[in-house]
RNA sequence: GGCCCGGUAGUUUAGUCGGUUAGAAUGCCGCCCUGUCACGGCGGAGGUCGUGGGUUCGAGUCCCAUCCGGGUCGCCA
């Protein structure tokens, strides 16, 4: 075989006269009889290559019996195309390769589907087939996004002094948080090791270690359900520094986020990004990652809507509740069949129900007009900036309840009157989140984003008696309504540790057994520290726009967690169970035999 | 675990109220074709209608169960 000398996508009037050696994939053939042209496809892009009866008899019939993704080694000279065949439409469309001779290196089955972008296919058969999806070019530059954004990551980082270190993918499984992924040990019947959600404690471990700045690109595993930005194993950018306060770890953040988008995309992104208070991202659009690309804010309508003998909302405000609404402007043309399903909308997300005021010329329009005031509709108008043509969609309940269904139905309703500019870029900070929220169902609190967090100093003293008003110092990095980073400042201090996890129930004895080894490093000179980690598949996906995290990963799995193209998970055999002491209660569809 | 959507030639799909041989495009195969680039022309092959059961004289179509995939709620510190 001789040597490739050029890639496909390179070839350019820069390289007529010139004697190439390509090699690649048919992307199409084209037989004209006596001439044919083939689009030869390699990595970095496609260049038509012509075959004429002057290459010889062999030559020519065998380029007859070529066929799409027959891997070729093709010799040639590169020629200026004449004006009238110029292709506009391809990257190297003012030259093509002259073909002298061919190698058909392998031969290739008639794809399931075309290698091509845009494809409208099934996902089964993209994931079944992967190596022929990934062939297709827009996977390629997803991937290869996806490469460049980890490679400016660890260069900024590297040139900040950071230490990139591998922690244990076999660990300890934890109580908090999601459901591990667990191994059996063959070497210790009985006994499991669990695949880490982070490496949340090894890094900290790192900072007692003195290694001051540390950061990992890692995967990440949590045996929960899926969704389309969420896969059992995931890719996380995992940073820790040593002796800085929370100012420092944003703005270092600030500048990663700001190097990697002008290096992938030369993009340049804000220096700084917005603040905003937890407490205020939650009243302001009901979410704790806010897509500020658009307005439409929740108004609390609690002072206007007072006093009516609208027995709903006064039963609400009298029982501590909110009512609160959205002004979607211009949308009071809204088909009452499309209200309906509104209310069905936000009953998913809890709320018993969504009264709505259409304001026209003419006054307003809404089943529950009538319980109100002139002076408390124009109360409400005032509040909710409505004018004739708007429509004001009200829920009322409990606040948790009121943020999520309105700030969820806010997010509804800017999609369908496409309020969304898809080339904005929204950064946010979101701080000072609570240290806990209460679990109804183990009737204890837990922690809100983990037990290391550090509450915030003025705080502390609310640790035994109200853990409820205690606010951490806590952050997230929100891209577009995505959170794609969290972190915190840590507990660095053995006591306060201990006080965290006396808050959310766990006893001295379990505080020992789980994380004893934490609690002693912490004897021995931690330093102040925090970090933050990224979602490195969310970043990359909105980065190429696209609306699944499965279309920036090379081989995820599908909602049950299955390989399509492996087939795993998959049964093992008798012998392998016994070896790991492990007997299943699930009856095996094809027992071994043996 | 709940709810919603989908599954018909290799692929993307049409299929009305249950009624003739399940139709189209594309791909594939053969023949023709020296300037195409989604090449073109002519001809041809290709279907367990996801699977199992039921209703019916008759099921792609109706009913039940089930499998697979997607979305979503719960869940995901």
């Amino acid at each position: 075989m001789e040597k490739r000398t050029h890639h496909c996508g390179t070839l350019g009037l820069q390289s007529v006269g010139e004697e190439v050696v390509l090699c690649g994939w048919v992307s199409r053939r084209r037989d004209h009889g006596g001439l044919i042209f083939i689009d030869l496809r390699d990595r970095s892009g496609v260049v038509q290559v012509v075959y004429s009866p002057d290459c010889g008899q062999d030559v020519f019939s065998t380029v007859e019996t070529v066929r799409s993704e027959y891997v070729l080694q093709v010799k040639g000279t590169v020629a200026q195309r004449a004006p009238e065949t110029v292709n506009a439409n391809l990257a190297t469309g003012t030259v093509e390769v002259i073909g002298a001779t061919v190698e058909v290196l392998n031969a290739a089955k008639t794809p399931p589907f075309y290698i091509q972008d845009n494809v409208d296919v099934d996902e089964n058969l993209r994931l079944r087939y992967r190596y022929l999806d990934l062939r297709r070019p827009e996977m390629q530059y997803n991937l290869m996004l996806r490469h460049k954004v980890t490679k400016l990551m660890r260069d900024y980082l590297d040139g900040r002094a950071f230490v990139e270190v591998e922690t244990p993918m076999l660990t300890k499984s934890t109580p908090e948080g999601a459901r591990d992924y667990l191994v059996p040990s063959r070497v210790n019947p009985g006994k499991f090791y669990a695949l880490p959600q982070s490496p949340q404690i090894f890094k900290q471990i790192l900072m007692v270690a003195g290694f001051e700045r540390y950061f990992q690109i890692v995967r990440c595993f949590r045996d929960e359900d899926l969704r389309a930005d969420r896969q059992p194993e995931f890719t996380q950018l995992d940073i820790e520094m040593s002796f800085i306060d929370q100012e420092e770890i944003l703005s270092t953040m600030e500048g990663l986020v700001h190097h990697i988008f002008k290096g992938a995309l030369d993009i340049e992104v804000p220096a700084n990004f917005p603040r905003m208070t937890y407490d205020e991202a939650m009243a302001r659009y009901g979410s704790d990652k806010p897509d500020i690309r658009f307005d439409m804010e929740l108004i609390d309508m609690g002072d206007a809507v007072k006093g009516s003998s609208f027995k709903v909302f006064e039963s609400v405000l009298e029982a501590g509740g909110q009512v609160k609404a959205i002004n979607v402007k211009g949308n009071g043309g809204i088909a009452r069949r499309e209200l309906d399903g509104l209310v069905e909308y936000v009953g998913r997300y809890g709320a018993k129900g969504l009264a709505w005021m259409i304001f026209t010329p003419e006054g307003i329009k809404s089943p529950i007009a009538k319980f109100f005031t002139e002076e408390q509709l124009a109360a409400i108008a005032a509040q909710g900036q409505a004018q004739a043509g708007d429509l004001l969609l009200f829920v009322a309940d409990k606040p948790a309840v009121v943020a999520q269904a309105l700030g969820q139905l806010r997010l509804e309703m800017a999609k369908r009157l496409n309020l969304i500019d898809e080339n904005k870029l929204a950064f946010l900070w979101v701080v000072d989140f609570p240290m806990f929220e209460y679990d109804a169902e183990e009737d204890r609190y837990v922690a809100m984003h983990h037990p290391f967090t550090s509450p915030r100093d003025e705080d502390l003293q609310y640790l035994g008696n109200d853990p409820a008003r205690i606010k951490a110092k806590a952050y997230d990095m929100v891209l577009n309504g995505t959170e794609i980073g969290g972190g915190s400042l840590r507990i660095y201090r053995r006591e306060v540790q201990e006080a965290v996890f006396s808050a959310i129930g766990l006893t001295p004895e379990e505080s020992q057994q789980k994380f004893g080894f934490l609690l002693e490093a912490f004897e021995y000179g931690t330093p102040p520290h925090g970090g933050i980690a990224f979602g490195l598949d969310r970043l990359v996906m909105i980065m190429a726009k696209r609306a699944s995290i499965r279309d920036v990963i090379a081989f995820p799995k599908t909602q049950s967690a299955s390989c399509l193209m492996t087939q795993a998970p998959s049964e093992v055999t008798d012998k392998q169970l016994r070896e790991l002491s492990i007997r299943t209660a699930v009856m095996q569809k094809q027992p071994e035999k043996q």
